[in-house]
DNA sequence: GTCTATAGCAGGATAGAC
DNA sequence: GTCTATCCTGCTATAGAC
């Protein structure tokens, strides 16, 4: 069907050029669809753009919250680094292509850049509950719930960071983001981010 | 002179709203300059966007840095701590306003999500060398330097997240952006970086 | 250096045939 | 649902007067 080949290809086009640099015309180029066709099926390049959004981003980002949780089932006993390992592995590895993850990772940092509707659907439908529940499981370990809060988005930085920022990363580690490296990047973010946590909440008894 | 103008205007506009969702009609008109002029002064948008990097990111850019040094040269010892410190406020404080600050991060992510020409400047004229400076400082401490590498880079991204994505951080934390606010997130960066560097490093040694 | 006028083109959107 | 043809707007860029 056109309408899901015009999603598919949308998504793409605005996670690589934003959406004033993706056209209509180079949507349905590539979907080899009619150029009338997305305001048929969407009425606008705005409601297109949104439609991505609630139609395969946010199923995408289900399906990072369902391997968190299946990643966490799998082991035995919750220490925060499993959870954490759980957290990161999640935003990296799973059933969801890493072509599709880091178009997810892209539209994402564009909206924090430039927010448009599209960002009360990431925050409420997203960041919100997920980033709530990692705190509700951490918080039994570390209690400073506010410090933990600082402490779950710096994972998210960083998860963010070592995905849409692969050039930079390869460049400045001389080093080819292949299986081996992501491997090695996601064991980094899991220990800093666990001896971080463990730091900021001994750190802040002391204040 | 409207040279300049022009040059504070688009950068302003190209952080807020990208370079195709930014227009030289737009740029001249909160410049007060006629449409004609961006074409005379830099030949073509294009060389405009480049222009804006040359003359007035990088200068600033290299304003970050020299607050880096002023910051580490007013420590009276040199330890772990007051180095990452220095290095997380002089992406913070400094200088430089704060407005054009956020500016600078936003073309930071902008070009990282989307490389044009710019992006080189950036890695070769800022990420390179301040990164290998700091790298350097640092490895007296911590000798193992693929992993100081990644460490970085996880500071790095903290400092970029929770500059450009100020909106998320401000909802999931409850929290304005304020003076008081944005002390307690250097201190969160500092503290939580601190202890991920030492935790890589320690850990690193049993593999 | 600044301005007007305009070329030349590409953009989103729609009407209406099939 | 798909297609062609077309409208209208807005874009970058340039020529040429001042």
């Amino acid at each position: 069907m056109s309408r899901e080949k015009l999603l598919e290809v949308a998504e793409r086009l605005f996670a690589e050029k934003g959406y004033t640099g993706t056209t209509i015309r180079e949507i349905t180029r590539e979907a080899k669809c009619n150029i009338a066709s997305v305001n048929y099926h969407f009425g606008s390049k705005k409601n297109l753009y949104l439609t991505v959004f609630k139609e395969r981003f946010l199923p995408r980002a289900r399906l990072i919250r369902e391997t968190f949780y299946k990643l966490l089932k799998k082991e035995k006993e919750k220490t925060p680094e499993t959870v954490i390992r759980a957290f990161a592995k999640a935003f990296f590895l799973g059933p969801i292509p890493r072509e599709e993850r880091i178009i997810s990772h892209r539209l994402v940092a564009r909206e924090m850049n430039q927010p448009s509707e599209a960002f009360n659907l990431i925050l409420k439908e997203l960041f919100e509950p997920f980033f709530h529940e990692i705190i509700n499981i951490l918080s039994k370990f570390f209690p400073e719930k506010e410090k933990l809060r600082l402490a779950v988005l710096s994972i998210h930085a960083q998860v963010l960071y070592f995905n849409f920022n692969r050039l930079a990363v390869e460049h400045f580690c001389k080093r080819k983001f292949d299986e081996k490296f992501l491997n090695e990047v996601i064991e980094h973010i899991v220990k800093f981010s666990l001896e971080g946590i463990k730091g900021i909440q001994k750190n802040g008894m002391e204040n």
